[in-house]
DNA sequence: CTCAGTTTTCAAAGCGCTTTGAATGACGGG
DNA sequence: CCCGTCATTCAAAGCGCTTTGAAAACTGAG
């Protein structure tokens, strides 16, 4: 059932048909609510490709998935992040497009999506430090967000953000203030924009504090619980273990714990352990009381809200840039406590 | 740059150039040569709405996400999946679409992607028993590929599906080899096609040892760590709890390792613990030795071979059904070993 | 040099929609 | 009863591509 077929049925123009369904003013009251029962009825359903081509808008939002070469991570924020955006892309019309690139052709595929008409805007997820991808995106003067931010990047952009220095800064303060001295950070890949900020935080918190850091306390990787679990093991070899443990992402936190439970250690008793909290479905952070002190965050609200935020932008190009950042609370749970006494 | 500019540029007409691009036969090599070099260099990328409206196909592949009303659970393999078959989308020129659907639209959505032309085909993830969905896409008579199966359904479909029932049918037997009698089963939601066939196999084992399955055992809820935790919590509450218990996901089965520990009990001496694992990029099951004794089968994997199959119905409709059956491995870690002596 | 056969190129139609510019019909004031 | 006005409706062009059917250019045999 197309246009035409539906046109002819009921005796009318394709261009009053098409007006009537599209809200159009010039169109009799009658004549709209007998187009509409038709539509109904015979289950019409205006082709998007058809119509992308006669507005020149996909109503398709982009997504570029990373498969890494190197590593075959795949982010597990990824899907709440996107279950999010789908809700809001959903409520405004959008379909969401996912489009995989090696590490190699990102930038192409970026190019790729908007040159073949494929997409109105992208979502640009993981930011490096001095992110190549938002100069690109900025240059073809096309809509698109960041998820997170890129330091070194001085073109302004669209962007939302966990204030990941502050609640990194906070989580350490608090550590700090429980006695603990030594505090190392199981953080991120280093060249991933939101690690380096966290490692701010971090890192200025201990100066606050006239403690010198340390790098046999400062990891950084892929966060899985694998790594979580041989740093952690790793550092509980050093002649004088850290005390605390700040980690970026939950899952590697589990690694943490189950490190400290082979070591015979016990969690917020003997070693302190923080971890950022992305408040994924499948895994919260316990049940009432939370099982990690965290800094949290929930990433798919930030979902939502960088959907939200790129639809504007489709809507307005011109606007001035907008941008958000989420301040991650700090959620106080059973793997914190006073620095032990070691002497 | 369309392709009318690029046959201006080129002082051929629109019908060679698009001939010289996609590669039919009667165009002379020297103009194909020249045509590939100019659309290089002024980097032209057909539209793929306008292509798509003229060849009917879309090149796209539609996945529905149920943003469940009730639990708002992104399920955790998700991103594995998709990555695996966004991968192979990408080698045969196919995009990926996702859309959101609440529980009672689902139907109604994958209806409308074909009706708006806006996929080629779909993948049905997460099918269960009685899979109502799949009836309807049959009806429709379009392509698509179930990640999983569905018991009651007797139409034939395409699916891929790892054998449920025969991994933990030999996970059970394994426990009880060991000499395990009291052996629990911490298993999805049972209107999920998987958890039913998982259970099958759990009580195919029980019953070929003569063990009677006990209620109090068996449980099932959506596989969440906090699940995992209380549900392992509860059991070890009992008057004789389980010395042995399955678990359908790794993620729940943390949650179970967190209360054995907290209950001061050692996993694979005091309670043994045998989990599926999906095999997902960020949550590998140990480095060397598999943390938990586990049925193992990559997600990621199914999910390339789900695309594969799709595709190959998209080109082929007529082709007879097919369908693929995985083997999950049984891999010994360290969470397993005999029953303990309890008098 | 001619002509059938082959290779190469082209103009134009068509995919299903939106949108422009024009036509039609109804209405009421003069 | 005529005509300007407004409310409706319409035919046709156009979005950027593929594909059909025909034309042009070339080939080699006679």
């Amino acid at each position: 059932m197309n246009l035409k077929q539906l046109s002819e049925i009921l005796g009318l123009s394709q261009t009053t048909v098409s007006r009537a369904l599209n809200g159009y003013p010039e169109v009799n009251e009658a004549t709209r609510e007998r187009v509409q029962a038709a539509a109904t009825k015979h289950g019409y359903r205006p082709n998007s490709r058809a119509k992308g081509l006669a507005t020149g808008r996909s109503m398709v939002i982009g997504h570029v998935i990373p498969s890494s070469s190197q590593h075959e991570m795949v982010n597990p924020i990824f899907g709440d992040f996107v279950a999010g955006a789908a809700r809001t892309y959903g409520a405004h019309g959008y379909d969401m497009m996912f489009t995989n690139a090696d590490d190699t052709s990102i930038e192409r595929t970026y190019r790729d999506l908007f040159q073949r008409g494929a997409v109105d805007g992208v979502v640009l997820q993981g930011p490096k430090v001095n992110e190549h991808r938002i100069e690109v995106l900025t240059r073809m003067a096309v809509p698109f967000i960041v998820h997170g931010r890129s330091t070194g990047i001085e073109v302004p952009y669209d962007w939302v953000d966990v204030n990941n220095k502050s609640s990194f800064l906070r989580a350490t303060r608090f550590l700090i203030d429980l006695g603990h001295k030594r505090i190392a950070l199981i953080n991120g890949l280093e060249d991933m924009d939101f690690a380096q900020r966290r490692r701010e935080g971090y890192l200025q918190a201990l100066q606050e504090a006239d403690l010198t850091p340390e790098p046999a306390l400062m990891r950084s990787a892929e966060m899985t619980e694998v790594y979580g679990h041989h740093e952690a093991c790793d550092m509980l070899q050093l002649d004088t273990p850290p005390t605390a443990i700040l980690v970026s992402s939950m899952i590697s936190a589990i690694g943490v714990r189950r490190a400290l439970n082979e070591a015979g250690l016990k969690m917020g008793r003997d070693v302190s352990v923080i971890a950022h909290d992305d408040d994924l479905s499948y895994l919260k952070n316990g049940q009432d009381v939370p099982i990690f002190t965290a800094t949290r965050s929930s990433v798919r609200q930030a979902g939502e809200i960088a959907a939200e935020m790129l639809i504007d932008r489709i809507k307005s190009p011109d606007d001035p840039v907008k941008t958000r950042l989420l301040e991650a609370e700090l959620v106080v749970g059973g793997s914190t406590g006073p620095a032990p006494d070691r002497f």
